[in-house]
DNA sequence: ACCGAGTATGACATCGGTGTCATGACATCG
DNA sequence: CGATGTCATGACACCGATGTCATACTCGGT
C-alpha cells in the first residue's frame, strides 16, 4: 500500500504538501493541487489512519456496546426489537459525522463489558456508547483516559451523561388522554415493581390525575408482570391483577398495560369473560410495537418508544463531546414519544369527545 | 493516556523490555517481569494499537459490509432475518480470534459501499466480509492492497472467496424426502425466475427426480413470486401457478413453495378451496423462519437456510486468510440445512412411511 | 582459565503521517 | 523604495510501538 512519500515523490512535492491537500490546512498553488491529485489517483493511495492517529490523538473511531445482534433473533419471537433500533439510529448519526464504528456485542453476557471496552481503547476510540435493551440502571467498569462515554436507554450511579425515554411524559401524556376522552376510572397493570419504567410511568399516570383533579386509588395500580422468562406465571400474575380491579367497586373503564405485550393477552382474557372492546372496556399498552398494535382487532392503542430517536440523540451527544469539546449534560437528555391513539379506547362515561380526534398523535 | 515509555521508567526498564513482556516474544526475569506489571497496573497502561498498526502494518481489523441492521425492523413484519443471523454468526466467531470488527451499514443503498470500503481502508482493515440479505451476485469495487475479501450469502464475477447456501442440495433433500414419502407428482411453485435460488433450486428439485427415475413434467414447476414488494400482485401470481397445477389431469400431492410465506399464502388458498391439510394436499416452505413454520397448523415442512453457519463460515475463512496466510478456496464454499420435516407433509399414494419417521430432521 | 551457548537487556532506527518553524517569492502600503 | 504581510513550500522532529543488532552476564564443558 503506497504513503504519502510515493505520492510526494511521484508529485515531485514535499510530503508536507501533499498533507496540505488532503487537509487542506493550508493553500496549496494550482499546479501543485493538480499534481498531487493526479500522483494520488495514479497509486490508489489512501492515507493510513494508524499513522494519523498516532501524530493527533484522534482515531476517528467510535466504540458501540450493545447485546442487540446476538439477542434479536431470539426476542424477535415476543415481539420488540428495542436496542436494534437504538442501534439503527446511532449508524444513521454517525455516517454524517465522519466517525467510524467499532461494534462489540456481549452476547448477554455483561462479563464481558471489561474486555470489549479495553479492546476499544487498544484503538483509541473517541468515545464509546452503552446501549441497553431496557431503562434500566447499569455498572459500567471505569474508562481510562479522556475516552467519552455515553449511555443510551440506560445511566449509571457516576452521573454519565444518559439518554432515556421520557416513561414519565410519556404515561401522563396517555393518562391525560384517556381523561381528555372521559375516563376517571383508570387501572393501570404495571410491568415489574423492579424496573425503573414502572416507578417513572406510575409517577406520570400520578402526574396527569393530579392535574385533573381525580384522587389516586391505590387498587387501580398494580404490578402484573414479571422480568423473568417464565410465560405461564405472568399469565398467572395478570390474570390474577385483572381479576382484583374488574372485581372492585367502582371497575375501571379503561386498563393501561404495561406494555403492549400484556395488553395482547388482556385482550384475551377480558373476552374469555364476554368483554367487548372497546365498548364495554378501553385498553393501552405501551411500546409501539406495531406487529402488535395494529394487528390487533380493535387497534391498540399505546405510547410509542422512541428508540431510534434515542440512538440519533445519543450519537449526536458524543459527536457534540469528542468533536466540539463540549461538556456532557447535568441531567440525563429525556426522549418523549407520543401517545398513539387507537381504536382500543372509547370514550368513556363523561363523553367529550367531539373535542377531540379519536385517530392520529396526540397533540400535547 | 500513558505509553510504553511511561511505563518503561516508572519501571525502571527499557520501553523494548516492556514490549517484550507485553508480546512475550523474548524471555523476560522474573524481578523484571514483576516490575513491569506492577507499572502497567499503576498507570492503566493500555497499548495503542495505532502504533503497533503503523510499525507492523496488523491492525487487527476487520469490516463488515451489510445493509441487517437498518433493515431489520422493516423486514420484521413479513418475516426472516437472514442476513442479521449472519453477521450474529461472524461476531460469534471473530470474538475469539482477537480481530475486532468495524461495521457498517448500508442502509439499503450500494451506492454507498465504495465510500464505505475507502474509509475501512483507511483503517487498514486486514479483510472485509460483504454480507447480501439473500443468495445473489454481486459487483463491489475493487480492494487495493492485499485486504482479504470474502463475500457471505453472494457472489462475485471476479471469483472472490464465498460462503453459500448449498440452495441445490437443499431442495434436493426435501424432494427426495418427499418422494422417499411416496409422492411422485411434486408441484414446485418457485421465488422469481431471476433469483439465484431458484436456478438452484428446481436443479435440485430435478436432481431428486433423477435419482428417483421420475419424469420431469414442465406443467409442475412454476414461478410464482416477485421480488418488488408487491403484495397483491404476489397473491395474484401464487393464486393463478396454484390454480393451474391444480386443473392439470394428474394434479400434484405435494406443494412445494420458493419460502415460508408463499407457504403461509398458499395455506389460505388451498383451504379456500375446500381442500384440507395435510390430507388433500401436503405443503412444503423454504427458509425455516421459525416465526411461521411452527405457528401455522399443520406446522409447515420446510428446508432451513443455515444462516448463522453462514456467518462462522465465513469468518472462520477469512481469519484462516489473514491469519494463516491460507489461499481462498477456489469454489465457493456450500454450506447446507437439513430439511425439517413437519406436520404440513404426509405420505402420499405409494406410502411407504413405516420405514421413516415423519418428524424430526432428515436423515441425509 | 577459556570458549560457546543461552539468557536478559538496551540502543537505535523505523513505520506514515502532521505540527512547528523557516524560507523564498510576490503583492501591498506608507 | 524599503517595510510588512500573505502565499506556497520544504526541512525536521515527533507520535508509540517494534524489528534489528549489540552487549553483558551466567553456566557447563574441557
Amino acid at each position: 500500500m503506497s504513503t504519502i512519500y510515493d505520492v510526494a515523490k511521484r508529485a515531485g512535492v514535499s510530503p508536507k504538501t501533499v498533507s496540505r491537500f488532503l487537509n487542506g490546512d493550508a493553500p496549496v498553488g494550482r499546479s501543485t493541487r493538480d499534481k498531487v491529485e493526479r500522483a494520488i489517483a495514479e497509486l490508489g493511495y489512501v492515507p493510513s489512519s494508524a499513522a494519523r492517529t498516532m501524530r493527533s490523538n484522534r482515531s476517528g473511531l467510535v466504540g458501540l456496546i450493545t447485546g442487540a445482534i446476538t439477542l434479536t433473533p431470539r426476542r424477535m419471537a415476543l415481539g420488540g426489537l428495542p436496542d436494534i433500533e437504538i442501534v439503527q439510529g446511532i449508524l444513521r448519526e454517525l455516517e454524517e459525522s465522519g466517525l467510524t464504528l467499532l461494534i462489540s456485542d456481549t452476547g448477554g453476557k455483561s462479563e464481558r463489558i471489561p474486555n470489549l471496552v479495553r479492546t476499544f481503547q487498544e484503538h483509541r476510540v473517541e468515545g464509546i456508547i452503552f446501549v441497553a435493551d431496557h431503562h434500566m440502571k447499569v455498572t459500567l467498569p471505569g474508562i481510562a483516559g479522556d475516552t467519552k462515554l455515553v449511555l443510551a436507554n440506560c445511566f449509571d450511579d457516576a452521573g454519565s451523561p444518559a439518554v432515556l425515554p421520557n416513561d414519565r411524559s410519556g404515561q401522563k401524556a396517555l393518562t391525560e388522554g384517556l381523561i381528555a376522552r372521559g375516563h376517571r376510572r383508570i387501572a393501570y397493570l404495571t410491568l415489574g415493581p423492579e424496573m425503573e419504567a414502572t416507578r417513572l410511568r406510575v409517577a406520570g399516570y400520578r402526574d396527569a390525575l393530579v392535574i385533573a383533579g381525580i384522587p389516586f386509588d391505590p387498587a387501580l395500580v398494580t404490578a402484573a408482570n414479571l422480568s423473568a422468562d417464565d410465560h405461564l406465571a405472568e399469565e398467572q400474575l395478570l390474570w390474577d391483577a385483572l381479576d382484583r380491579v374488574l372485581a372492585l367497586e367502582e371497575p375501571p373503564t379503561v386498563l393501561c398495560l404495561g406494555n403492549d405485550r400484556m395488553a395482547l393477552r388482556a385482550y384475551g382474557m377480558l373476552r374469555s369473560r364476554g368483554l367487548t372492546l372497546p365498548d364495554d372496556i378501553s385498553v393501552a399498552g405501551y411500546d409501539d410495537h406495531t406487529l402488535i398494535t395494529e394487528t390487533l382487532y380493535p387497534k391498540l392503542t399505546t405510547v410509542k418508544l422512541p428508540y431510534a430517536a434515542i440512538g440519533v440523540r445519543a450519537a449526536q451527544l458524543l459527536t457534540s463531546m469528542v468533536r466540539d469539546g463540549n461538556a456532557a449534560p447535568e441531567a440525563p437528555v429525556l426522549v418523549g414519544g407520543p401517545a398513539v391513539w387507537r381504536d382500543s379506547v372509547r370514550p368513556g362515561p363523561a363523553n367529550r369527545i367531539s373535542e377531540l380526534p379519536m385517530r392520529g398523535r396526540n397533540p400535547a
